[in-house]
DNA sequence: TGTACATCAGTGAACGCGCGTTCACTGATGTAC
DNA sequence: TGTACATCAGTGAACGCGCGTTCACTGATGTAC
């Protein structure tokens, strides 16, 4: 049993090499589509012949989950960092940069924006490993929400069809630490809805559909999340 | 010059094998991406040899052209004929009708809602001919808006860096034959935010992003789009 | 510290398969006189 | 109405290329004594 603090030469050299080919992996979906993902192109590209790149990954599947958890997970410490740059009770000044850090993020990796929040993948079924990394942006809305929600009059309840969408998701939220057991539910509803007009904004704006009618693209972005924060924190703050 | 009335054998046939050709390039989305779309494929499906299928389309790319506009064209009849069904001054009735007709066609279609609202294809640059079929549908709940507008208090101005996307966006709501002039500027970039929030919805319902949080996806999606329609018609309609 | 053995990265050939597109061709359908 | 010619659908072979994955192998790196 050999001291996992090893780090010999071929582990390092593992580790970088392992990089080196997600790294290729991911510019090649800049012009060929998940579905289209090449192993032996990864191979060429780092230098190897085709059948070497299997030491470092089981399959394309693999390789592909692999992508699919890295942008999950930078993105997420993208908007964590936004929203931890910020004064803890300026929940409006949190949101805008929670915001704005996944618009930035996705406007500078579109691919891997289209990766995760694009069309999914035929035949490509995501394992369990990349929902720890997809929750990551979802949770930082939603404890800015829960904060926020501390100082506020307390909301009608929502209608019983939702009870259980409320009910799920608050459970989700605290499994992964945030106390959201105080929190209505309309306030849970909100920012499901929120997280989920933020991202479709952004894929709107990334995919084209506002060719012709946005002109300021930073200023629609903005004003829209801006409503969204109205919503989701009350306009009181 | 033939006439162009005379439905032969020929011209008959040749509509009918167009007419396979597409569904089966359609069927074959549901299980390969339009990247990886095989006019081989088709030509197997439909019985011929691989070269036949050049009489009838120019390439891939001009197959992929033929699906999108083809969705777009079957989308927009799709929430054009729910909203038709209603009565004209019932305008929170005609918006319920056409955001379920959106949803009701993606759940349908999903591999052509995804085809047209998903990843764009690396590599293909959709041309001209698919922007009058793509606009129907904002088309359709901007004309509700225009009409609810009219019985509405007037709306503040907008904030100068939006001025641009709302008279780009009017514009291009006149240039359909929508008599837009007069609707202030809020109601059209709420048409937009509204637009984007249906389709963001729609999306991450059909690409797994509610998995583990929405339990009544149709309870939900009522309870967004009835948001919306506050926005956009106004609560007191 | 030196040697014997085990681990593992990378090679190169192979299997069996797919693709888009072009081209010269046959034979049926349509048109003009 | 009948015949000569033009149009066009579909064939089959070919070009030149790609892919994922397996396998037996060489040779370098790491480990235990």
């Amino acid at each position: 049993m050999p001291p996992p603090a090893a780090r010999t030469a071929r582990t390092r050299a593992r580790a970088e090499i392992t990089e080196e080919i997600l790294a290729s992996a991911r510019r090649q979906l800049a012009s060929v589509g998940p579905g289209e993902l090449s192993l032996r192109a990864v191979a060429r590209d780092v230098g190897m012949v085709s059948s070497a790149v299997y030491r470092y990954v089981a399959s394309r599947d693999d390789l592909l989950t692999a992508l699919i958890v890295r942008a999950y997970d930078e993105l997420g410490a993208e908007v964590e960092a936004a929203d931890a740059r910020v004064d803890r009770d300026d929940h409006r000044g949190r949101w805008a940069a929670s915001c704005r850090a996944v618009r930035t993020w996705a406007l500078a990796h579109p691919h891997d924006h289209a990766l995760v929040y694009g069309s999914p993948v035929p035949g490509y079924a995501a394992p369990r490993d990349t929902v720890g990394a997809a929750v990551r942006v979802v949770l930082v809305l939603a404890s800015i929400a829960v904060d926020a929600a501390a100082d506020r009059p307390p909301r009608p309840d929502v209608a019983p069809a939702l009870a259980g969408t409320a009910a799920a998701a608050r459970e989700a939220m605290v499994d992964l630490g945030l106390d959201a057991t105080a929190t209505p539910d309309a306030v849970v509803l909100d920012v499901l809805a929120a997280w989920t007009t933020l991202f479709g904004t952004v894929s709107f704006e990334l995919f084209g559909h506002y060719v012709g009618s946005v002109q300021d693209a930073d200023a629609w972005f903005d004003h829209v999340t801006c409503s969204l924060g109205d919503d989701v924190l009350g306009t009181t703050d």
